[in-house]
Formats: structure tokens, sequence, C-alpha cells
DNA sequence: TAGAAATCGATAAAAAAATATCGATTCGAG
DNA sequence: CTCGAATCGATATTTTTTTATCGATTTCTA
């Protein structure tokens, strides 16, 4: 609770991303100005919604006529979001996603730098694209070294609580699950779930509905 | 909106397949009835939350000093949340999270089968665990002859709008997508963005308030 | 067998979030 | 240079979601 206006919404919060990346979107199509009115249209939002958020982030008021400059709000929203800390992360479970995860490179942009794997078979061990893949064993004293604080769950459903068990003794304090398994974490390690399966099921729920 | 009770808050059925997975692991635990307030506690929600929500969806009430029947209320929450409804689902765009999701086995639980993946560059062209990875061209030709209706989209940036509109031509109507970029569908389709690295980002935000 | 403890479910209140309304401002056209 | 159109931002209202309160019910214990 080190925030600024200590005031922004939840559900706001989440809608920053979205933001972000239609006005990149705009940056890259030559678009200066950009109005309330216009982002709500694209992202079917409300106006007064839009408006609302951005007096949130933004650092200069919005011009009548005109609309938010839309690079200064982009930096406004990199600010808020945090994109320009620097943290590290890594990879626990080294299979096809955690490798996807361990070498993408779109993570840079966002302030998140993953320095490493781990997995608990010896055949895993080595390196992919010049990012190492460590045995289970090392997690804790590679993470304390490089100063790991958040880490990515990607072993399978009945390997998960052990794992994140080390991953809490490592020291790291945020993580996110894509195991299929339901994880305890102690007081003080925040934890998120994304449950891809489930995710593409509402998604088809959602799309039901809409027609 | 065929829906049973037609008034399940959007809040409410995104708890739905936490309950789900927390359940599961009641009951592999070899746990019979479960308590509103047990829920409440191990999950971090109010209990009053919790009963609400299992109103929702539970077919028969729960019973006092007992709670509910976890066997029970794992149907039920299956049953609402769609999972006996089966789907046909492709992969747009064979990288390393891509061909992750093409073998990933998980889907099935949740009634969604992946039948193929497809990409741009030829030297993806093959299969993968028995699941074949097709030229783009074939899209259209395959997805409407395995009747596909959910595409999940893993395509680099720069990739991903071309991609969305080949999915959409070729009568896809549900697109999850991990492209990092905006794109836009035309009504009737319904899309929803994973931004995995603006995830990780909100997730390091949400930890450093909880230190 | 009877009482106590703990849960449920329904109604009510509070909090949060989205939406509507309206005057003030300012850019651009004539 | 002036007028009009369109946007912003602030206040107020509605809607949604979460939390609180309380009597009724039922299992477990003594």
């Amino acid at each position: 609770m080190e925030g600024r206006s200590a005031e922004i919404s939840k559900a706001a919060f989440l809608r920053f991303p979205v933001y972000l990346r239609y006005l990149k979107a705009e940056e890259a199509a030559g678009v200066e100005y950009v109005s309330s009115s216009e982002i709500a249209e694209d992202m079917h939002l409300s106006a007064v919604c839009v408006r609302k958020d951005l007096a949130l982030v933004a650092s200069e008021p919005g011009k009548p006529r005109l609309g938010f400059a839309v690079k200064k709000l982009i930096l406004d929203l990199e600010r808020t979001l945090g994109y320009h800390r620097k943290t590290h992360a890594c990879v626990v479970g080294a299979g096809r996603l955690g490798r996807a995860f361990l070498v993408y490179e779109g993570f840079e942009h966002y302030g998140i730098d993953v320095v490493a794997a781990f997995d608990i078979s010896p055949a895993q061990v080595g390196a992919l694209s010049g990012k190492p893949i460590y045995p289970m064993g090392r997690l804790k004293e590679i993470a304390e070294r490089e100063e790991v604080r958040l880490g990515i769950l990607t072993v399978p459903g009945d390997a998960a609580q052990a794992a994140c068990d080390a991953m809490v003794e490592a020291g790291i304090t945020a993580i996110l699950s894509f195991a299929p398994a339901y994880v305890r974490v102690p007081e003080g390690v925040t934890l998120r779930c994304e449950d891809l399966a489930a995710s593409l099921a509402s998604l088809i729920s959602e799309a039901e509905e809409n027609n």
C-alpha cells in the first residue's frame, strides 16, 4: 500500500492492461489523440467508465474536443501498472508449458526477467535459448542468489503442492499457478491460479449466450 | 440465455471453478461433507458469500450441522459450468505455447477436444502426440469439417489480427487469444484476451501490497 | 431421550461499481 | 473573430455485489 492515489478499484485495475494494449495499437497506427468515446466504442465499454478509469491514471487531464494524448497515456498506464519495476522470476516445471514461459521474450516490457527453470526430472535439465534449467534440488540456492520473488508453477496436478512448498521455502512470495490442482500457501505468499481449461470452458458458455 | 436459473452473477460464475477445484481436493482426501464456513476459511472468502454461491448451483440444500455433500456439489458445479457439453477446439499458431495446448490432456474433463493446430510456417506442419498440425490454408476446410467452434490463438502479436480474421472466416465463434496484441472481431464472435505478462505483472503488484 | 452446538437459508443492510446527467471548456469551421 | 460541436470532469443515481443479522433446522453428545 505504498501506492500513489490509493483509490483505484479492483475492477478498473483489471481494465488497465486492456487500455494499454489498445493504446499501443492506436499509437502504432499513428494516432496522437484519442477520446474516451472512441475507446469506449472499440472496447465495448461505456464512455463514462473509460473517462473515470483514465482519470485515475492520467498525469494530465484530457483536452475537450480532442481527448487524451496517446503517448502520454501509455506512459501513465505503464507507470501505474508498475512495468518499470524489475522482478526476477523462475519457472517450476519444465514441461511444454513451462518451457514456453522460459523462452518467451514478451515479459521484458513488463519488467519481468525469467532467469531459470527447475524440474524434478534430470532429463529436462540443461538449457533452452540460453536460459538454464536446473534440478529442483537447486531451487532454494539459485532463487536466493538471483533474488527471485516470482514463480510460475507449471507442474502436473499431483506435484503441485510439493513444488509450491519448495517455492515458498526458497523465498518466493508470488506464485502464478497453472497446475490443475488446489494448492495452499502460507500467509504472506500471494497465489493466483490460472485454470486454462476452465477459462476455455467459461468462454464457451459466454459465446453460447451471445448468439 | 438458455440457462437454468438465469440469475447467476458474473463474479460468482468466476468463483465456481475455484470451488470445484477445492472440492475435488476434499473429495480426494476422503471428505464427504463440507460446510460453507470451512470452504470460506480455506478460500479466504466470507461464509455468507460461499453459501450464496452454492445456493445458486446446489441441486439439494445443505444440511444443518453437516454442510454440503462434496460429491453431489461437484456434479452440480460441473453441470452449471457446462463441462458435460462437448466442444471441438483448435490451436492457431504452433509455437511453443500453441504446441503445449495441442498436447495438453487436461481439457477433456472440461468437455473440450483440441482436434488440431494450424501454423503459417510449413516447418511446423506435421503432428505431435497424434494431434495433427496443418498449414493455415487448410483452416477453413478442416474447421468446418470438424465443426470447430473454439479457437486458441497463440501467434506473435503482429500476426494476430490476420490469424484472427482467418478463424472468424472459418466459422469459429469463440476465441481465446494469448497473442500480445489488440485484435478486433465482428459481432457474434466472442473474444477473450489473456495477457500472461500483464497477469504476472499485476500479481507482483498484488504481492507487494500484501507485505 | 433431551439439550446444546453449529449450520443453513432468507431478509436486510452496506459497500462497490457502473451508468446517467449537466455545466464548463476548447478546438475547428465558417 | 465568433459560433457551434464535441469532449471533459464532477456530482448524483442506479445497479450490482458483498457482507451482516437472525430464526429454523438438524445432528451429535451426554
